[in-house]
DNA sequence: GCAAAAGTGTTATTAATACACCCATGG
DNA sequence: CCATGGGTGTATTAATAACACTTTTGC
């Protein structure tokens, strides 16, 4: 069933795109994806593209993510945190990006460029290559959001495995935050949110082996 | 200069929709309109509408605002906030409405229907109408976005004329976050902050006369 | 002088910060 | 035994919350 729209109403094209985070080496990346079509071939973008018809944003952004990144897993938050709507914002015409920001879990490492890409990769999030349309100002408000994210909701779990230990969480809060911690502090108040229970315990290469914890099973989940 | 679009590209209505707030008698107001068309004739709505040609996201939710309640006032402070895209939330067809909070100084009172609208008026916040669509749940989440706005900016300012009482002030606090707060507390958090200089004096009908105060020139705007 | 609203301080509790040493393991 | 990273406690400061009486005006 259909009603008519009023004369006037603007038909625009309905895009996501999708900030994409994950933690490597101690230091938090972004994924981007080099396009292979104009405008801006060949320059680094955010994955993102048109919405399908009866498709809802939260799909397109997951699919955009998937076809040009060729990542294996699902993002563990997604969350659409603001919506681009300038009109020279892209040359094609009126297209309106609804921004997500996206977890990735520990461990998502190989990605490769998709159909519509030419190559897809990781980049230090706080220091970007030049990217392409607006897509500077919406990745460096996604990575306040994320830093937001970090007190209300306990977002940095999202970024690792089940279980881990309390120096690996607090080098996600640091990698997010471009900042060093106190760790007595950083567990004083981790542990005293009762988010954590211990489980084993194991070893790392070298020095005294870490407590490992996981997500207590009262905690809330990361999406808001 | 316009590219070609993919072609399984989505065309959608692009719509905004405004979630207008006043206090009035110390509580705090939504501005509603009834629906003068199909779909949901004769219910109540928040003010918006299809975004035109050419026109910027927030110059639609300015323009909507206006022509439906017929206003007179600019508002103080304009935000977007959310963008409501579920298939199903409109039967005419995939309509994406980028949802807005507006915050209109003391003194709008002045509300009639537009040309699309049958009637405008304001309503308690915290207890609306019944609403057309999936405004019930914009209307939440904008009342939600304008609580945090209260701790982060100082957005209760935009809510007065330009000198104002400290009791008034806790007033809109209060009415916002619909509970009391305590008299002493407020005063000392509030003057703490540096935002509020006083200016002259006035009495108000009855009781001691109230310091009046203004907002300091250093302190920033509710735009954030 | 009384009703009505404005104004004012102190104490207790909790959260945030700064800071330095010992512990457990592998090699 | 030593290098490496994990783990722990205390003192200070700042923010928050609870709480009741006095002051100024209009009538």
């Amino acid at each position: 069933m259909t009603l008519s729209l009023p004369p006037q109403a603007t038909q625009v094209g309905l895009a996501v795109d999708v900030a994409a985070f994950a933690i490597h080496e101690g230091c938090l990346h972004a994924l981007l994806i080099e396009r292979a079509t104009l405008p801006h071939l060949q320059t680094w973008a955010l994955p993102g593209g048109f919405v399908h018809v009866g498709e809802e944003l939260h799909e397109a952004a997951l699919r955009e993510l998937r076809d040009e990144t060729s990542i294996e897993l699902e993002p563990r938050h997604l969350e659409q945190f603001y919506t681009f709507g300038a009109i020279g914002r892209d040359p094609r015409g009126r297209i309106v990006s609804v921004a997500h920001l996206a977890v990735l879990p520990h461990g998502t490492v190989h990605v490769m460029g998709g159909a519509t890409t030419l190559h897809a990769d990781w980049f230090p999030a706080h220091a970007p290559p030049p990217l392409a349309f607006d897509h500077a100002v919406i990745l460096g408000r996604a990575i306040k959001r994320l830093q937001l994210r970090l007190e209300y909701a306990n977002l940095a779990l999202e970024f690792l495995p089940e279980t881990f230990t309390l120096p690996e969480l607090q080098g996600v809060h640091e990698a997010i935050l471009d900042k060093a911690l106190d760790k007595r502090n950083f567990r004083k108040r981790l542990l005293a949110q009762g988010i954590l229970t211990p489980s084993g315990e194991r070893r790392s290469g070298v020095g005294r082996p870490a407590q490992l914890y996981r997500r207590a099973k009262g905690a809330r989940t990361g999406l808001l």
